[in-house]
DNA sequence: TCTATCTAGTTCAACTTTCAAGAAAAGGTC
DNA sequence: GACCTTTTCTTGAAAGTTGAACTAGATAGA
C-alpha cells in the first residue's frame, strides 16, 4: 500500500529515519527501565501499577472495568488477566456492579493503597531522572504538545465513548 | 528513596503530570498501533520486524546474536526465543560464526528480504500518518533531540561496548 | 599447562499478552 | 413477552517475555 497513487512508497527522509530511530531506542528503553524499576519495588510491571494510580484517582478507588481498560489504553482482556493477578497480591479486589449486573467494579484495596504511598516516590524518581531533569521547559512543552497530537490521531475512532475503542 | 535530604518527595508539577500522562497514552498507542499493523501485513509482531530490518541493513545480511540484541536493544534470551521463531517461519537462519566457535550469526533469508521489500511501503505508510504527516517539522526536529536525550541517559553505562549494556 | 574467570548463547519455568470463543445481562423492536 | 443485537466481562490456549541457571568456548594468569 502507497500512499499515493505514484507507484514509488513515500519513504522517510533521512532526518525522519533518524528521529524515530531516536523515538523507538528512547520508548524502548524507558519501559525497560520502568519495568525494572517497578518489578524491583513494587513487584509489578509499569502498567500494573498504572492502573493502581488510576484506581487510587477515582472516587471512592473503584472504577468499572471497561471504563479503567479504557483509560490505561488496554482490552478488557488484558485487564482481566490483570485484575486477577492483582486481586492474588491483594492490591485489588473485585466487587459486583450494583447498577448493572454484568458489571464489576475493580476496587483499590487498603493494602494496594499503601503500597501505592511507598512506592510512588521511588517511581516518580525515577521518570524523573530518566526524563525531566534531562529536558529544558521548553522541550517539556513541546514534548507534551507532540505527544498529544500522536495520542489524539491514534485514539479509536469514535469521538470518545461506546464505540470499539481499541484495535 | 526522595531525591533530596528533605522528607518530601519531588512530585510532578501539574504540567510535568500532564506530559507524562500524554507520553504515557502516546506511547502506549503506537506500540499497539504497529503491533497490529505488522502482525496483519506481516505476521510478526514490531519487534520482529525491527530485528529483520536491522539484519536486511548489516553487511551481508548477518550479524553476531550480540551485537543485534545490543542494537535492538532487547536481552540475549529474548533474542534467542526471537530468532527461533524466525527461524521457523523462515525468515531468518542461524549460521555458525567461523572466527568463535561460541557465536552465531543470525541470516536474514531471502525470503526473509524479499517479505521485508512487500511490507516495508505499508509499515512506512502507518508510521508516517500515525507520527510525521501529524508534526510540522520544526516539532519533528524537537522530537528528534528530546528523544536522543532520553535515550542516551538510559544507554547502559559502560561507554558502549562490552559491559553490561542492559540493566 | 592448569585453573579461574569471563563471554556467547540457549534453555527452563514462571509470568504476561493476545486472540478467539463464550456466558450472562441489558437494550431494542416487533 | 419473544427475539435479536449489543455490551460486559471472563476464559483458555497459544505466543511472547523475563530472569536465573546452564553449557561450551575464549581468555588470562600462575
Amino acid at each position: 500500500m502507497t500512499t499515493a497513487s505514484t507507484g514509488e512508497p513515500h519513504w522517510l527522509s533521512d532526518e525522519e529515519q533518524s528521529v524515530w530511530r531516536a523515538y523507538l531506542h528512547a520508548t524502548t528503553l524507558m519501559e525497560d527501565h520502568l519495568d525494572r524499576q517497578l518489578q524491583r519495588d513494587a513487584g509489578m510491571p509499569h502498567i500494573y501499577y498504572g492502573l493502581l494510580v488510576q484506581l487510587s484517582q477515582a472516587p471512592r478507588r473503584r472504577m468499572r472495568m471497561t471504563e479503567l481498560a479504557k483509560d490505561a489504553k488496554i482490552t478488557r482482556s488484558r485487564l482481566s488477566h490483570a485484575v486477577a493477578r492483582l486481586e492474588k497480591s491483594g492490591w485489588v479486589r473485585r466487587e459486583d456492579c450494583p447498577s448493572d449486573k454484568r458489571g464489576q467494579n475493580a476496587v483499590l484495596t487498603d493494602d494496594g493503597f499503601e503500597m501505592l504511598r511507598r512506592s510512588a516516590p521511588g517511581h516518580v524518581d525515577a521518570v524523573r531522572q530518566a526524563m525531566f531533569d534531562r529536558l529544558t521547559p521548553e522541550q517539556v512543552r513541546s514534548l507534551g504538545e507532540i505527544m498529544q497530537v500522536v495520542a489524539t490521531g491514534l485514539q479509536p475512532e469514535g469521538t470518545d465513548a461506546d464505540l470499539p475503542w481499541l484495535r
